[in-house]
RNA sequence: GCCCCCAUCGUCUAGCCUGGUCCAGGACGCCAGGUUCUCAACCUGGAAACCCGGGUUCAAAUCCCGGUGGGGGCGCCA
């Protein structure tokens, strides 16, 4: 039975390289029937926050990405931890280290300093640890300290990446790992070890810039006489300047994307591409069916870059898939509530879904569709109504209209048309006060199709208010 | 410094494992044209890449070696 898990700390918000990871893991579950769990690493009591817990789970709830079993608090197993770091010292598989962090600090300056040789350096430290120089013989005395693990002296440390291959590492490299401090708390490498043998992991999905713990980690199984799950290393996710990706490059946290108005389905499509490609030519793939196709062989080995622009392109490409009942409910959040209504929403929905990006573009260019009170554009506005005759016209073509008795799309193309005709003029004379009118745009869809959706009395009233108005300016 | 990883259009990628069908395919973006009441969408077309150098081979984007470039790590941080 496949186990995977996420395991953030609680350091930040829930950024998109965070939830690419979580995502394939969770892809990787889904695809092999197996569980996906989530485990919060809490143990840096000074950076962990709250409210960056619940960041985290509100957007991978938000992606649906939903984990299968309890949540695992890493804080919770610091007991379990510490026992097992104080089995490996009584099974002689790791040594203390007495010295005070500063001192070591000191010691290492002293003595290393200009040690290039990693092998050698690993076997100075240890006999400096063990067999302290004079200074600080006394520290022998001491209770306690930190807990480091042998590692081995020869050999490679190798594992077979399901993502690059086979990887290897020279032990000699690694010096002895610290895995418990003084202070009693476990490492990083330690307690992630410890945890996902705890969790029954099988296979370990992460960041690629854990490569080099990998191995560490290794031995750390061995060790303990854990099995050693399967890796798969994700490639890192860089911004636009090819710098891993921070705040500095916008928005980067899931949740600011929520309020962006992209759906969490087209940001799950997206970041599922960024590594990876189901098919060699459709880029548009929901959720269901990217699970289903998942291979984590398949997966890219080098970083990608976000690429926002794209993001929206897909964005755009689900809302047009979109009901506009659902469309009216998903941009509630969007609107002002004093204008908001269902019925307003699914005109704007009718009018716009063809050409927005976000759901906040409902709004910001479809207010006009929830209410009278709508903005009007000063330039255009000026630019039509500033032509005394456009009264005249207008005044006609809502007599026109008036009378015009299927309010159809084709219907109102030929009343306009031939109006203009009559009066001698040409169709855009009128086609963009009206739409100056009903919308305040100088832009926007289909004006017949426009006033189609907006109905009759509606664009009469805009009409003539508009007259009223301008003769008033 | 040492170790590890990576390298196809501006960007995401297909192809690479199992050399020839690739003077390298798709998508975003960009440019031009079409449509049109506007902008967008849409349709059509276009510019745009195998990091460099060796080797292996009849044949290399694909295999091997070296270089260069980029990333990561070398903590009692995670």
């Amino acid at each position: 039975m496949v186990r995977v898990r996420f395991a953030p700390s609680p350091t930040g918000k829930l950024h998109v390289g965070g939830a690419r990871t979580a995502l394939y893991n969770f892809m990787f579950a889904r695809h092999e029937g197996g569980k996906f769990l989530l485990r919060i690493e809490d143990t840096d009591r000074e950076r962990s926050r709250e409210e960056f817990v619940r960041d985290i789970l509100e957007g991978l709830r938000w992606l649906g990405i939903q984990w299968d079993e309890d949540i695992v608090y890493q804080s919770q197993n610091e007991e379990k931890h510490r026992e097992l770091a104080y089995k490996l010292l009584d099974e002689g598989k790791a040594y203390l280290d007495r010295y005070l962090p500063e001192e070591w600090q000191q010691v290492r300056e002293k003595y290393l300093r200009g040690i290039k040789d990693q092998a050698q350096k690993k076997q100075m430290e240890r006999q400096l640890i063990l067999d302290p120089p004079r200074e600080f013989r006394h520290i022998l005395e001491r209770e306690g300290g930190a807990v480091r693990i042998k590692v081995p002296d020869e050999g490679d440390i190798q594992f077979e990446d399901l993502i690059r291959g086979k990887i290897s590492h020279p032990a000699a490299h690694i010096p002895d790992i610290v895995i418990l401090r003084s202070n009693g708390t476990p490492t990083y490498n330690f307690a992630v070890v410890v945890d996902d043998a705890l969790m029954k992991i099988t296979h370990v999905i992460r960041g690629d810039d854990h490569i080099p713990n990998t191995p560490k980690q290794i031995v750390i199984y061995q060790a303990l006489g854990f099995p050693v799950p399967l890796f798969a290393h994700l490639p890192m996710i860089l911004g636009p300047d090819k710098k891993k990706l921070s705040k500095r490059h916008g928005a980067a946290s899931v949740l600011e994307y929520r309020d962006m108005g992209i759906l969490p389905e087209a940001l799950f499509n997206f970041l599922a591409l960024l590594g990876w490609a189901p098919y060699p030519d459709r880029e548009v793939v929901p959720p269901q069916e990217m699970i289903e196709l998942f291979d984590i062989r398949k997966v890219n080995k080098n970083p990608a870059v976000f690429d926002s622009n794209k993001l929206y392109w897909i964005n755009s490409r689900y809302i047009k898939e979109k009901s506009d009942e659902e469309l009216a409910r998903l941009m509630k959040p969007f609107v002002p509530e004093e204008f908001y209504s269902e019925e307003g929403a699914r005109l704007a929905a009718k009018l716009l879904k063809d050409r927005v990006k976000t759901l906040r573009d409902f709004w910001e260019y479809g207010d006009y569709a929830f209410t009278d009170d709508f903005r009007i554009e000063e330039k255009p506005y000026r630019k039509y109504f500033s032509d005394p005759e456009v009264f005249e016209r207008l005044r006609i073509l809502t007599e026109e209209f008036r009378q015009l008795e299927e309010w159809k799309e084709e219907a109102i193309e030929r009343t306009l048309r031939g109006t203009a005709e009559r009066l001698g003029i040409k169709a855009a004379l009128l086609i963009h006060p009206v739409r100056i009118a009903v919308s305040g745009k100088k832009v926007g869809p289909s004006l017949f199709f426009m006033l189609e959706v907006l109905g009759k009395e509606r664009v009469i009233r805009r009409i003539e208010r508009i007259m009223e108005r301008a003769r008033n300016d």
